[in-house]
DNA sequence: GTCTATAACGGGATAGAC
DNA sequence: GTCTATCCCGTTATAGAC
């Protein structure tokens, strides 16, 4: 339930948020949604044409929250290589999984493209930032010469993504640890080739 | 729809195996199953207890498939940085994903002990696997010393298992690709250090 | 063993009062 | 703008005939 100055909309579309987040859009009820937000029926049919409408904002919007975090890891303080370590190692509450990846598996998701529009953008936003700053590191010299700075982002965001499958799998935070560690470890030991 | 060779009990189990891998636990439903299997609701539950039974039934053979599926790549032929390469690379129908990871992502799934054990202690014994060929190839100075066997076969495991994640969003197996590509890059990097 | 009929329940949307 | 009442449909399970 929200503070009272928030507006009915914001209310609705931060308790999809979490949601869709904790249970994912197939799982996800509008009398659940109604209930966090502390709305009825009416409200959530005024301000949207319905669930998928809400979802398409909910999830546009933690898109955006993603896309920030991710951008201050990585355009942070550091080296390249410090960078893309930050990124793979400052990853929080490994348990609760990606707002973004975890919609992959949602079959309803995939079958709307208003829905998974914001989960693929995203997802590939962060692979082409890594891969810029992979990039800044060969210019540097930090990475050496003939790193393929794609394959590289693209496991590096893998890594995490597959981190949190396996943390959840095991519903234990250390499992996500070591994936991102053993990644760390083998793109510090790259960096001094 | 199955031939007529195939008990009912095991049209009914293997109908199952393929939508859970589809579409998931919760999103799919009984009557799914039974027109997929080509059977009637009496059927079902007559050989078992409910939705729930039956498909802890098809996850236990989903889960057998898998770890022998595995197997067959890291116990072939080849050394031990052969045989983690043929795990990364070998993958077939990315799109489709993980039949066990991507339970990870269905909540009915991992509020329910019987469905989340096969889940857990078939991505465990992968790791644990994956462990064991790595531990070999330290032995056999095809890693060096100091290997940290745990968190390099966790690395392995998560990039096969968020390669998924990648490649579904994007709708696109390139993106599976790159990711595994990038650590098997890595890893024979690692191994003529 | 397998079938159909039915029931209890909840999801998602609509209607119309205030 | 927000509320409640209502509707239609699909899911899951049970009952009982064959």
């Amino acid at each position: 339930m929200y503070s009272e100055d928030m507006s009915t909309r914001t209310r609705l579309v931060n308790a999809t948020q979490e949601l869709l987040w904790e249970r994912g859009y197939a799982a996800t009820s509008p009398k659940d949604i109604l209930q966090r937000a502390g709305a009825g029926q009416g409200s959530m049919y005024h301000h949207f044409a319905g669930k998928q409408d809400l979802a398409s904002a909910a999830l546009e919007e933690s898109a955006a929250m993603m896309r920030a975090d991710v951008d201050i890891l990585l355009t942070g303080e550091g080296s390249p290589l410090d960078r893309v370590i930050a990124y793979l190692e400052r990853q929080r509450d490994s348990l609760r999984g990606c707002r973004m990846g975890r919609m992959t598996y949602d079959a309803d998701v995939l079958a709307t493209p208003e829905l998974l529009r914001p989960v693929a953008e995203t997802l590939q936003w962060v692979v082409a930032t890594v891969t810029t700053v992979i990039s800044r590191g060969i210019e540097e010299h930090e990475f050496p010469e003939g790193t393929d700075a794609h394959q590289l982002a693209s496991m590096v965001v893998a890594t995490v993504q597959g981190g949190y499958v396996l943390a959840r799998a095991q519903q234990d935070p250390a499992a996500f640890d070591a994936a991102v560690d053993g990644a760390a470890g083998l793109l510090r030991s790259w960096s001094r080739r």
